[in-house]
DNA sequence: TCCATCCCTTGATTCCAGTCAAGCGCCCCG
DNA sequence: CGGGGCGCTTGACTGGAATCAAGGGATGGA
């Protein structure tokens, strides 16, 4: 695992995404021992990846800035995006389980990430039971958020999934301060597809629909949605009211 | 959460179950301190549950005996197997995010588990590196899962999904002392068509073509694998050779 | 032991998404 | 500025799983 030359040393307490990242209401002694989790920032650049399938795990990947999948392969050659990861999430976490990274994650625009070594948090935890409790809670939140893809890949038509990604995504990029009816895609239509289930054109046919029925336009990957309602009545599979 | 009335306390370190459930290479002190991870035990019968989706959370739950379907629901009636979890399994991890469950959890023989309040096995943690690390690794062991099931139903066929899940369940039954061949499915055809993704004629109609193709023998739940070899190469997308 | 219910199998048909194919347009790099 | 490649769209056709339907069989409770 090679180490990118540019890293520099910062502080969590001053990180604006500190709400997103780490545990709330600590006090000034316990912050300052929460700094220390954080080794190095670490510069990805666009299509290269911050780990990969094999490679030994020995840190945990906080978002600084940038936008990431994840990915597993089989040996024939078949291959899932698990998950598409934005400023403020954490990623490595499956890792933990054999002290290698069973995935790939690929930056899919330039990105910094906040080097977190395992064996530090795990120290730090002990410590800090705030910590603790906040990392239990992110990994729980990560099995919860495969649940929610479990459902939409066994359960749901094209339609469904679509709609159902274009509203989790646009409110996580609202949760940081973007707007809520605009997105532009980080991702093909080939990755939007192989984490939906679906090929390619069918991504691409169903974004036509979308447009067609006037929910969303969409320019290449620049996506307004017009009608979020018509979205969620599309996930919840009700009738459109007329 | 109403509690059974039939529980006992018993300790962990004379469990059958320890090395499935539990960390290894302790000392006596610490086994003895992680023998109070458990409060108690509690049986659940066949067709309830053991905790449900928007109960407070408060435990997990290590299974004893018996055999679990986890699974989540959409408000528009959707449903979907998210796993089936065996002896020497941990469930309710989804619980610790939000301090409420986010599936049901049925049991699909009558099965008795080991009650773990989190707060306790927090405090344990701190103390005993090594069930620290364990709990981490049993988190992180779930996602990997998840992440295999994700690309399963994400780019398998139907065929290649019901060899994949044989093969999954006769393998873990066979770490549990089983038979690598036989095995006795505790689910309906309707409850494995909604983990695979599938609807259960087509489940049912996949039994029959491994049948007809001499790979597995199938009465009413009763499976007797055949070939072993057939199955991997049906989930490896490989030819029949011949 | 008998009945009711639930579970499973199988057939016929439909339909949604996959596959194959062609062409366009945007973007990046020389 | 111009060319090439990649990503995206759209069309025609195919195929695999869903749906609808009917009947048989196992299981468990009265």
């Amino acid at each position: 695992m090679q180490m990118n030359p540019q890293t520099i040393k910062v502080a969590c307490s001053n990180c604006n995404l500190r709400e997103l990242c780490m545990p709330v209401g600590l006090t000034d002694e316990q912050v300052k021992r929460i700094d220390n989790v954080v080794a190095v920032r670490r510069k990805i650049k666009r299509g290269s990846t911050l780990f990969r399938n094999g490679e030994q795990f020995t840190s945990l990947f906080a978002i600084r800035t940038g936008f990431f999948k994840t990915c597993v392969a089989t040996e024939d050659g078949r291959d899932q995006v698990t998950g598409f990861q934005m400023a403020g999430e954490i990623i490595g976490l499956d890792g933990i389980v054999n002290d290698h990274h069973t995935c790939d994650a690929v930056a899919l625009e330039d990105a910094e990430v906040c080097v977190m070594p395992f064996d530090r948090i795990e120290d730090i935890s002990r410590e800090v039971n705030a910590l603790q409790h906040h990392v239990h809670k992110i990994m729980s939140r990560e099995i919860v958020r495969e649940h929610g893809v479990m459902l939409l890949l066994g359960s749901m038509r094209a339609e469904e999934r679509l709609a159902a990604f274009l509203l989790n995504l646009v409110q996580r990029l609202h949760a940081r301060g973007f707007s809520q009816s605009e997105l532009v895609l980080r991702m093909t239509r080939e990755e939007i597809g192989s984490y939906l289930g679906l090929k390619l054109e069918t991504v691409s046919r169903t974004f036509s629909k979308f447009v067609d029925d006037g929910i969303v336009e969409v320019k290449q990957r620049h996506v307004r949605i017009l009608s979020p309602e018509a979205l969620k009545r599309i996930v919840n599979n009700q009738q459109a009211c007329h």
